[in-house]
DNA sequence: CTTTGTAAATGATGAATATCATAGAAATTT
DNA sequence: AAATTTCTATGATATTCATCATTTACAAAG
């Protein structure tokens, strides 16, 4: 369990290292982010006005519970949302990467965070100051249809989750995972090896249950050659029976 | 379990009775609701093309996967917003109420409904064609504004449910569930009974467990003198103890 | 290379919850 | 009012899952 109060690694988080930054207009994500249709001169602005970061692997982006003062921009890496219970346990609502863009959502509603933002590997990330996005919102439709579209998205995503954890096992959402992770990280050359590099303590996370109990399950799926364990590296074996796993409506 | 698929309760749905339209402009929930912001001569275009209906306790407004023609605004009367599993039971996302509108997630996404609605009581529902509301969001920012604050609030309360339902135990969420639902329906005049009115089937949906899972909650709550049943009203004895079942942290 | 710490895996056990069966209560229909 | 249906309640049981304890594997540090 991760302690987010005053440890080391959320210290680090106050002085990220600098990067020269990379322009938005070149940017190879440009096409994908959130601000793929915003008129050129705007774009500049934004440009300008942004800071792009270092994080090293576990540093927290931003916390639950704090004001946020801008717009994260993922340039490279990788991201786990989470909210943390009180009884201190965390749930991984999300995770995000290269292109995709965090905090909108506290932005617009003026409120504090109501996640946390820790990089599952060192990532490069832009920030726009608020004021510049709230600026740039209101000067373009465009991006405020693009920024509402993330929303209904993050929301469709949300709903099905809970579905899910209401309705679902631990068997069927964690073959649902291996999936869901499939697919937002890749294959290796060899077209199944998953390109995940979590712990098991984040799977169980994702997932929704305890972290023996996700063990179990991996070691489950492999006994019954689903799926093979290589360290933290899942190989697919079997996608269909994987597939019915995670929609088992008996 | 309600079957939703070409039943008697669906097919009033394509027929509800017609309304004489009450004026947005002098509508008792028009400061309350998506519209308050609106100006006057956008909030009057609103409202002559708007149609209302009267939707029977049981009737479905909308249903899961199919596409939307416009939104709805509720009122008078209760709605349940839910979604269906593949296996045939349902989760209860939200409730809502006068002054609440419904479908502009779908609207804004552009894809089918992934939610269903249908009455718990019997209501009156205007509803606002698509192209009229799509119109009255590009020619008002106030209004934008107004719907990405809705979206960013129901993805908040979407993503409590998620860490709830991954981390709390059906005895706290029920007890979450009776405080929300005091909130929902009010009290009545004896300043303990919620004026509630749901089967114990949504009761059940709603904190996401089996039906008779729910009722021996409920029993065991009774038991316990925390609260007290009289058919299906619920009324609340020991309001502190409930607040502490709910936030079970030990 | 050894030591130390951390993560992963497995076993044992108990608690929470779902499921199936049945009975009683309440509402609805005849 | 009797009959029928639906809803609520409760018991018995099985399953799923969390928790605690222990071991093994692995990585980092000395």
């Amino acid at each position: 369990m991760v302690i987010h109060q005053l440890d080391f690694t959320t210290m680090k988080t106050e002085t990220p290292d600098k990067l020269k930054n990379p322009l938005c207009e070149t940017c190879r994500v440009r096409h994908k982010g959130i601000f793929s249709s915003l008129e050129n001169g705007q774009l500049s602005a934004i440009s300008t006005n942004k800071t792009c970061s270092f994080y090293r692997k576990g540093d927290t982006i931003f916390h639950e519970g704090n004001y946020p003062y801008g717009l994260f921009s993922i340039y490279s890496g990788r991201i786990k949302i989470y909210k943390t219970t009180e009884s201190g346990k965390d749930h991984i609502l999300r995770l995000a990467q290269m292109g995709d863009s965090l905090g909108y959502r506290s932005l617009i509603s003026g409120e504090k965070y109501e996640v946390s933002a820790t990089a599952l590997e060192d990532s490069r990330i832009c920030f726009i100051p608020k004021e510049q996005f709230i600026d740039a919102l209101k000067g373009s439709h465009n991006l405020t249809e693009r920024v509402m579209q993330l929303l209904t998205d993050d929301l469709k995503m949300a709903e099905n989750k809970i579905t899910d954890l209401a309705q679902k096992s631990v068997r069927e959402r964690t073959a649902e995972t291996l999936l869901m992770l499939r697919q937002f990280y890749g294959l290796e050359s060899d077209d199944k090896t998953i390109k995940v590099n979590l712990s098991r303590e984040d799977l169980a996370n994702l997932v929704g249950t305890a972290t023996e109990t996700l063990i179990r399950m991996l070691s489950d799926f492999k006994q019954k050659e689903i799926i093979d364990l290589k360290g933290k590296k899942i190989i697919i074996l079997n996608f269909p029976v994987l597939e019915r796993l995670a929609n088992n409506f008996d």
